[in-house]
DNA sequence: TTGAAAGCGCTAACAT
DNA sequence: ATGTTAGCGCTTTCAA
């Protein structure tokens, strides 16, 4: 019993003998306060026994909306975005709206190809994961009138409705605890800094420290080619290499944080006792690690939900003037891969 | 510059003073060949300057096939699932087809109501990674004639493309394993039995420990309510109140296995010294783990991209009179959470 | 090689 | 309250 056809307007209108309009007035919900209850009553039963669905290219064709918006992140991998994207469906299923989900690699060409493609796929709006400090993908959408939305990371250009996180605060929670543990020593692998949260974390971290009078040596800043645990393990070893002294470091994420480890590890170090190490984050399974990671946790769901809550805003009344961005707050999290520096024993602190 | 209006086939033809059917045929890769190259060319260029991109919901209407699929997994919070995700759409992107993403919440209505959806989006055909053992939404698929393809998960009905892992194949290594380590007093902490992995898995536990003359007394096993963490901790604190005996377990998935952690905990009991842990699915960054669990290993990625591939050649040719099954290979990762068993001290075999 | 025209399924003026 | 009709943007048959 295979219907190869998909039941129309139309096969329901004959069936019924009454027009076309009439039917697609009775499924709507809007338009059909204009029906009469009964013939409204007959056509949704019609509707259901058939198994009328309706076609959403039809609509789309005719209305000019898809229900339907792009969301680009980096990589499905990164256990930061699954939450996120969660988040964004979960508000937008309450709207019938449905979402495509594309990449970027981390690859700026990548993203403009999907974003074009999106648009193509005629979508309402786009929720952006993945922007650089420097994004072409922001031009082209506003060049072809698509709203976007901005999540996690943003563009050094201002007009551009954003959500994120306080990642200044972060670093911030995370330099005062190690401060507050005594270290004094502290080294940031930093992430590629053409992307943006690599940047303001890095930035975080050496103005943190100078409004603590402790001023930050250019060696004990590494920076990582990605935001991956590969990455992590090749910086931290730059960074042992010429730190032999220090005492803690701040990653830029998590995933740089567990290249830390690794990277220790073959250094014959241990954490925390020798080195503390902070990631940024908060990825899943944490506490089960064996050595379980301090971090800064951020409320990926919640951007998700604050994103696609800004984008359907923004695919309601295109014309308003004024961005908006709004701002989350982190909260550190402490596990057990930070603890009180150990003073070698009565060595001057004059050198 | 805000462009409010997509540019149309018919905006380029009448910049150019040609046809839109012409028009058509020299952007499309097959029909350009019966369009004069210099057309062609001016057609392009043009296509390309304006910012011309392909309407898919006319396409969609004119044409019949919207080039989607969609995916239902039941969570995208389990990390099985991101790697079988981009497994599908590596294939996809290669064909440009596009990918929804949906959710079942292991819940069979929500199935339903989401295919129903996707099927009202249009798409081309379906991948499922959610059904119960009997499960409607094979029967709303066939019965709209959309090509349906089952990944990991199956149903007991023969007649439907499946893409899975050779669970029984998975369970036996896992017992095996056990066994080689001198366990004999091996429990099982089963899914729920509806859902056709925890049933598939449950019964290769029995019939593998039968082959080997073991019989699995019923207190040996216990069903967790879910294939969640919360669910394996309250079933393993029942396993562990009603066999103080037993030296190993095998959960039906990883997450599960975490769950077992923290029964034993509770217990005041250790991994792998007191208990051997095994779990199922290897998920990721378990090497990290305090105690790195020993689970059975399953390609997820390769999982997708067969399941994709399956998908797209059903769809090229739906009326293929037999069904294909494929059936991936598992691989056992040791690690330590599970140990030779320690005998008490000479006590006598026989009781 | 190109043009003309129909029509995919739907909604929304505009009639009645 | 319901019917008529046009048209969204595209592909494709048929004609030239």
């Amino acid at each position: 019993m295979v219907h190869r056809k998909r039941v129309t307007l139309r096969d329901l209108a004959e069936h019924l003998n009454i027009n076309t309009s009439t039917v697609s007035r009775a499924l709507s919900e809007k338009s059909s306060e204009m029906i009469s209850p009964d013939v409204v009553k007959r056509v949704r039963k019609a509707a259901r026994e058939m198994g009328y669905k309706q076609n959403a290219a039809a609509y789309a064709l005719k209305v000019g909306s898809t229900k339907t918006i792009g969301m680009i992140i980096p990589d499905l991998m990164n256990p930061v975005f699954p939450p996120i994207i969660r988040g964004i469906q979960s508000v937008l299923d309450q709207y019938g709206y449905t979402a495509f989900l594309a990449y970027s690699q981390n690859n700026e060409g990548t993203a403009h190809t999907e974003v074009e493609r999106l648009i193509s796929r005629g979508v309402d709006g786009i929720i952006y994961a993945a922007a650089f400090r420097k994004d072409s993908v922001v031009e082209l959408c506003k060049s072809q009138g698509v709203p976007l939305v901005l999540v996690n990371r943003v563009v050094d250009q201002g007009d551009v409705d954003t959500v994120k996180v306080d990642d200044s605060l972060g670093i911030k929670m995370a330099v005062d605890h190690l401060l507050e543990l005594g270290h004094r020593k502290i080294g940031f692998i930093a992430g590629p800094k053409d992307i943006s949260v690599s940047y303001i974390r890095l930035r975080a971290f050496t103005r943190t420290m100078a409004e603590h009078d402790l001023e930050v040596e250019p060696h004990r800043i590494v920076e990582a080619h990605a935001l991956s645990e590969a990455a992590g393990t090749q910086a931290m070893s730059v960074f042992l290499g010429q730190n032999p002294d220090a005492t803690a470091v701040i990653a830029s994420n998590d995933l740089i944080a567990l290249g830390c480890f690794t990277a220790l590890k073959q250094f014959g170090y241990s954490c925390p006792k020798r080195l503390s190490i902070v990631g940024f984050n908060n990825m899943p399974y944490l506490d089960w690690f064996a050595t379980p990671l301090t971090t800064v946790s951020i409320p990926h769901f919640q951007m998700g939900e604050r994103a696609a809550e800004l984008l359907l805003k923004r695919i309601k009344s295109e014309n308003l003037d004024y961005n908006e961005e709004v701002l989350l707050k982190p909260k550190l999290v402490i596990r057990d891969s930070t603890a009180p520096v150990i003073r070698p024993k009565q060595k001057s602190d004059a050198t």
